[in-house]
DNA sequence: TTGAAAGCGCTAACAA
DNA sequence: TTGTTAGCGCTTTCAA
C-alpha cells in the first residue's frame, strides 16, 4: 500500500508503531499518505505477526443476571475502564452464563483474541480460571474461591473488615453480638465470620455457638429471618453483625419488629456497602470494599502479568489484600 | 502441525470447519490428532485469512453510568447474548464513554476485529454511527435520533403506545388528560407527545398547551413537578400520561399530595416498565416496550446485514419499530 | 536511517 | 476426497 508514500513496507510499520529511528521528514511523508489513502491498519494482521491482541476480557461469570445491575459490578468496570485509559488496550467485557458460552469464551481467549483476562464473581465450581491458566494466559481474579488459590487474585480484607467492625461494637459497649453468617461453602463468607471470632477472641470474650445463624444466601429475606431466630434464642441481644449490608437491613427490621430499638437497644452492622433495595431507618453502618482500587489493581497485577509471560520469566502468583473501610452511620 | 494426522493441511482446516467432503474415517484420525497434540487454533490467523473475525461489538454509549445497571439495559444484553448462542459469534461488549475510548472502539472495529456493531443508547450528537457506517461496517442501533437514520435500527412503537395510552384513558371516561413530556429535544420524546396528540385528535379531544408540560429529563423528580404545576394550572385534571414510568411515579406522588384520589379522581399512565425507585401506591400501568424481542430483533437484523457485506449487495437501511404493551395496573 | 525479505498460521482455490 | 499452493497484511530481522 504505502509504498506509493516513496518508502518501504518496514518503514511505514515504523511510523505506526511509532518506533525511534525514523528521519522526521520521511515519518511525515508516511503520516500524508496514511491520511491521503485513508489507511487502516489491519488488526488480524498486527496480532498474527506481533502475538499480541491489545485487549483483554472482562469476564462476568454470573448466571444470576440481576446482580449485573449492581454497584458492584459498575463501579469495578468503571475502575477498570478508567485504568486503561493511557493504554492501547480495548476493554472487552463478556458474559459467561452457560457452558456453550464459557466453551466458546475460552476457544476466543486461548485463540489469542486477548492477551489477558479478568474475571468476576468467581463460583467455587467454575472451571474457567483453571482452564485460562492451563492455556498459559495471563488471568487476575476478582476475590478467591479458596484460601489457596492457583491463579492472581485481588481481595478486599474480608476477615480484616468484619474484624474491625465487630470490635467496633466491643468498644461501644456491646457484649451479646449475634454473627449472620452467608453460606459458609463460600470463602468470602468464612472470612466474614472468622473476623468476628477473632474480634471476640482478641477481646477475650466467649465465641457462644447460640450467637452464629448459617444463611443459604445473602438476602435480605435471609437476614430478617435469622434475626428473628437470633433473638428469640438470645433475648439480651445487643448488637448483630451481618456479612452483608442486604441481611443487615432485614435484621435491622425484625429486630425492630420485635420492638427492639436501633440503636439503642441493639445496634447492627452490615458487610458491603451497597443500596437496600428499600433505605433503612435508621441508616446502616457498613463496612466498604474498596471498590475503585480493587479494580485498578486488578488491571495493574494483569498488565504485570502480560508482560512477564511475554519474557517467558517464571510464574508466580500475586494475591493482593486490600484493607476495607468502616462507614459510621446511625445504626451503630 | 497436523500434517502429523497423516494428511494434509487443507484437510484439517476442513475438519475444524467441518465442512463437508471428508471421508468419516480421515476426519475421525485428524480430530483424535487434534486432541492429542491439544491444538488451538489461531484466530489471528483465521481472521486474516478468512476475512471475519466471528465476533459482534455491543456498544454501550452511555456516559452516565448508573444506567447501565437499569433492567433496559440488562434486559437487552442478556437477549442478545441468547440471540447468539446457536452461532460462533462471540459477544463482546464495549464502553465508550470518552472521546479516547471511541478512537480505541473505532480503530477496534474498522481493524476487523468484529464483523458488526450494535449500537446502543446512542445521543444525537454522537458521531459513532456515522463512523462506522462510513467504514462500512455492518451496524444496528437501538433506537434512533430522529425519523430519518441512515443507519438500521430496532425502536419501539413509542408513538403508538403513546396513542394506545391515552385512547385508554380517553375510554375509560377520562377527558382532561395532561402530558409529562422528556426533553424534545430526543426524538422518543417527540414520539411519545406526538402519539399523546394524535389520540386526542382522533377522539376529537382539543389539544390544549396548558396540558402539556415538557421536562428536562425522566426523572422522578421531573414528574412530581411537572405535576404539581399542570395540576395548578387545570383544576379539572382527571388523568395524565407521562412521557416515562419514573415521571409518573412522581407525578402519582403529586398528584396524592395534593388530595387527588388514584385512580378514582386521576388516572395515572406512564411510558416503559422499569420499577421506580420505590414501588408506588397504587401499581401504575405502564406501556412496556418488547425489549426481549427488540434484542433479538437487532441480532437478526445485524447478522443479515453482516451477510450482505459479504456479497457487497445493494445497501438497504432496515428500520424496525416493535409494537409496545399497555400493562394495566391500579393507576388507571 | 532505510529497504528487502522471511515468516506469523490460517483459508480457499486449484489440481490431482 | 485429498494434497498443494498462493496469499491475507503486518512485524521484524538482516543488510545496506
Amino acid at each position: 500500500m504505502a509504498a506509493r508514500a516513496g518508502v518501504g513496507r518496514g518503514t511505514v510499520s515504523r511510523v505506526i508503531n511509532n518506533a525511534v529511528g525514523v528521519r522526521d521528514s520521511t515519518r511525515r511523508a508516511v503520516q500524508q499518505a496514511i491520511a491521503e489513502l485513508g489507511y487502516v491498519p489491519n488488526l488480524a494482521a498486527r496480532s498474527l505477526a506481533g502475538h499480541r491482541a491489545d485487549a483483554i476480557a472482562l469476564v462476568m461469570t454470573e448466571p444470576d443476571w440481576r446482580l449485573f445491575g449492581e454497584p458492584f459490578f459498575t463501579e469495578i468496570v468503571h475502575a477498570v475502564g478508567d485504568a486503561l485509559t493511557d493504554t492501547p488496550v480495548q476493554l472487552l467485557l463478556t458474559l459467561v452464563r452457560t457452558d456453550t458460552e464459557r466453551r466458546r469464551f475460552v476457544e476466543y481467549a486461548r485463540g489469542g483474541r486477548v492477551d489477558g483476562v479478568l474475571l468476576m464473581s468467581v463460583h467455587a465450581e467454575d472451571p474457567l480460571p483453571d482452564m485460562l491458566a492451563k492455556a498459559g494466559l495471563p488471568t487476575v481474579m476478582l476475590g478467591r474461591r479458596s484460601g489457596d488459590e492457583g491463579v492472581t487474585y485481588v481481595d478486599a480484607d474480608n476477615a480484616g473488615g468484619a474484624r474491625g467492625a465487630v470490635t467496633h461494637l466491643l468498644n461501644g459497649g456491646r457484649s451479646t453480638i449475634g454473627a449472620i453468617s452467608g453460606p459458609l461453602d463460600m470463602y468470602v463468607a468464612q472470612c466474614r465470620l472468622r473476623g468476628y471470632r477473632e474480634a471476640l477472641e482478641l477481646a477475650g470474650v466467649e465465641v457462644r455457638s447460640s450467637l452464629v445463624v448459617e444463611c443459604a444466601d445473602f438476602t435480605e429475606e435471609s437476614g430478617l429471618r435469622a434475626a428473628t431466630d437470633l433473638i428469640a434464642r438470645n433475648p439480651e441481644l445487643d448488637a448483630v453483625f451481618a456479612a452483608s449490608d442486604t441481611m443487615a437491613a432485614g435484621a435491622l427490621h425484625a429486630l425492630r419488629a420485635a420492638g427492639r430499638r436501633v440503636p439503642q437497644d441493639v445496634a447492627v452492622i452490615g458487610f458491603d456497602d451497597f443500596q437496600p433495595a428499600r433505605p433503612t431507618d435508621p441508616p446502616l453502618t457498613t463496612v466498604r470494599q474498596p471498590l475503585e482500587e480493587i479494580g485498578r489493581t486488578m488491571v495493574r497485577l494483569l498488565l504485570e502479568e502480560m508482560e512477564d509471560s511475554l519474557e517467558d520469566s517464571p510464574v508466580a502468583w500475586r494475591h493482593v489484600i486490600l484493607r476495607t473501610e468502616l462507614i459510621l452511620r446511625d445504626s451503630a
